[in-house]
RNA sequence: GGCCCCGUCGUCUAGCGGCCUAGGACUCUGGCUUCUCAAGUCAGCUACGAGGGUUCGAAUCCCUUCGGGGCUACCA
């Protein structure tokens, strides 16, 4: 019987969270509730320079928007707490002064520029660039002396000889000579600790057991695990790793806003669904194996494992979510629609929430809903219902003021004019048959002008449609506008 | 420079020695449909980075090479 799966989300939320650092969430998120483990959220905060209460908020409020609920953490507690870095630092102060008790970390008194110095010789020379070990076995004198120039010092971990190896769940196993892994700092000369000292003592303390995180972290894994070593831990209880494979922009250079959006909350405010914004990052550096694309979160919990993800990078394509979110969209009942659509609508001006406008707003959704690929695009659609200065967008102007735009227009009001049964179907038989069949004008020249004269532009929802819902009175009115144009 | 990771259509991927004249999805191109825009539908374009092996047989295994990326901090 293998131990209780518990797989950690561990950013360290520098600024919003961006599609990679997602990416990682969802995976994590994916691998626990597939197993039936924990997901348990810790910030690591130990850079207090570069992270900001502001940003960390930001990030608990996007991964709830996302649905990517965690069971310890920020909010929800649990026994392994606190789980912001910045408030268990007496916890890395400890371990660190534990380490030099036990001769596996020792204080370095080099100062950064001897250290640099030290790096460019090494460079200088072709050599690995790393730390000498200088202070590695200083006297008590040496100390003294060192101390006695008011010099500070760091906590820096010992790394044996030989090298460290682990199976990597994606990549198989890795291996990795000592002789390329310097010893590295625990904890800044001010005491406070550094991410390889934090991430290793927490994911500990906090009984972590899967580690599936951004393969940037692959080669400080060895670190990682002689933290654990020092800590006492037996082999069997590491935890195991896994490095996903990065997500990039679609030059193939590191994701940024030249090649695509990196902020999820950009993508909220462009109305894209989290379950669109999920399925398509799970389809980056992983598949189910067969060609099902579409799927719920539900089915990705189902499907997930780390076996079947890649370990080749995967560049970010904004066409493809723009299609799965449309699909998403489309799939949509008509009432989980218009829930979605009128905090953008209200957001635009267009209505400020009455029943009338949410009843009107509903009927028209059906119309609308295979037309968008996001929600942003539902208040340009719906305009011409809800404007009160209606205009007739510039460009279109002219399509409507030349003469046999004008014949069109007199002829449709003065048929449109007896219609009692305001229905599409019964505005769609009087137009053919006057327009059409009468005038004997081409379907796309005759509705074109009547659809700029109604919605203001050549582009438009379905127009008998959209005329039934504007209702005959604002139609004819509308009309009569346009032919003194 | 050193160490490490990665390499199938433009993009995401399927593939784990014969089912591959390499499948799906997105994009793109063309057709159909059509009141615009979409949606839908049909078709097309296009890939195993290169070179050597191993094997009756390789996208799949091995080596070399080239290319991309990461790390090399008192960042994470």
């Amino acid at each position: 019987m293998s131990k209780r799966v518990k797989v950690r989300f561990a950013p360290s939320p520098t600024g919003d969270l961006h599609v990679g650092n997602i990416r990682t969430a969802l995976f994590d998120w994916a691998y626990a509730r597939h197993t039936g483990g924990t997901f348990l959220f810790r910030i690591e905060d130990t850079d207090t320079t570069r992270v900001t209460d502001e940003y960390i908020n930001a990030a608990i409020d996007t991964l709830k928007w996302l649905g990517l609920d965690w069971d310890e953490g920020p909010e929800v507690g649990g026994e392994n707490g606190p789980y912001l870095q910045s408030q268990r630092l007496d916890i890395y102060t400890y371990w660190a002064e534990k380490f030099v008790e036990q001769k596996d970390a020792y204080y370095c008194y080099c100062s950064p520029t001897e250290l640099e110095a030290v790096r460019e010789a090494q460079r200088a020379a072709n050599q690995a660039p790393g730390y000498n070990g200088h202070c590695r076995d200083l006297t008590a004198n040496q100390i003294a002396a060192y101390k006695a120039e008011g010099r500070g010092a760091v906590v820096r971990m010992r790394m044996p000889d030989g090298g460290t190896s682990f199976i990597d769940l994606i990549r198989g196993e890795m291996a990795f000579d000592h002789k390329f892994v310097p010893d590295f700092v625990l904890a800044r000369a001010d005491g406070s600790p550094l991410y390889t000292l934090a991430v290793a003592v927490d994911d500990v303390l906090m009984k972590v057991t899967h580690i599936l995180r951004g393969e940037d972290l692959l080669s400080s894994t060895p670190r990682q695990i002689r933290v654990y070593q020092a800590m006492g831990l037996k082999e069997e209880d590491y935890p195991v790793f896994a490095h996903l494979p990065f997500v990039m922009g679609s030059d193939n250079a590191k994701l940024s806003k030249r090649n695509g959006e990196v902020s999820i909350a950009w993508y909220r405010d462009k109305g894209f669904l989290p379950e669109a914004i999920c399925n398509y990052l799970a389809l980056l550096g992983w598949s189910p194996g067969d060609d099902r694309e579409n799927i719920t979160m539900k089915e990705l919990c189902e499907l997930f494992t780390v076996e079947k993800v890649n370990s080749s990078p995967a560049r970010f394509d904004m066409k493809k979510l723009e299609a799965i979110n449309g699909d998403k969209i489309r799939a949509l009942t008509i009432d989980e629609f218009l829930a979605w659509v009128l905090p953008f609508l209200i957001k635009a001006n267009l209505i400020t929430g009455q029943v009338d406008e949410i009843a009107l707003v509903k009927r028209a959704l059906p119309i609308i809903q295979e037309r968008i690929i996001m929600f942003s695009e539902v208040p340009v659609m719906l305009k011409f219902l809800f404007v009160k200065d209606f205009a007739i967008e510039a460009q279109s102007v002219d399509k409507v003021s030349d003469v046999a735009a004008k014949d069109v227009l007199k002829r449709s009001l003065k048929d449109l004019e007896p219609v009692r049964d305001w229905t599409h179907a019964a505005i769609e038989a009087v137009l053919r048959a006057s327009l059409i069949d009468e005038m004997g004008l081409k379907p796309r020249i005759a509705f074109g002008a009547v659809r700029i004269a109604i919605t203001g532009s050549t582009i438009s929802p379905p127009l008998f449609e959209s005329m039934e819902l504007l209702g005959k009175e604002a139609c004819l009115a509308r009309i009569s506008a346009a032919l003194v144009l």
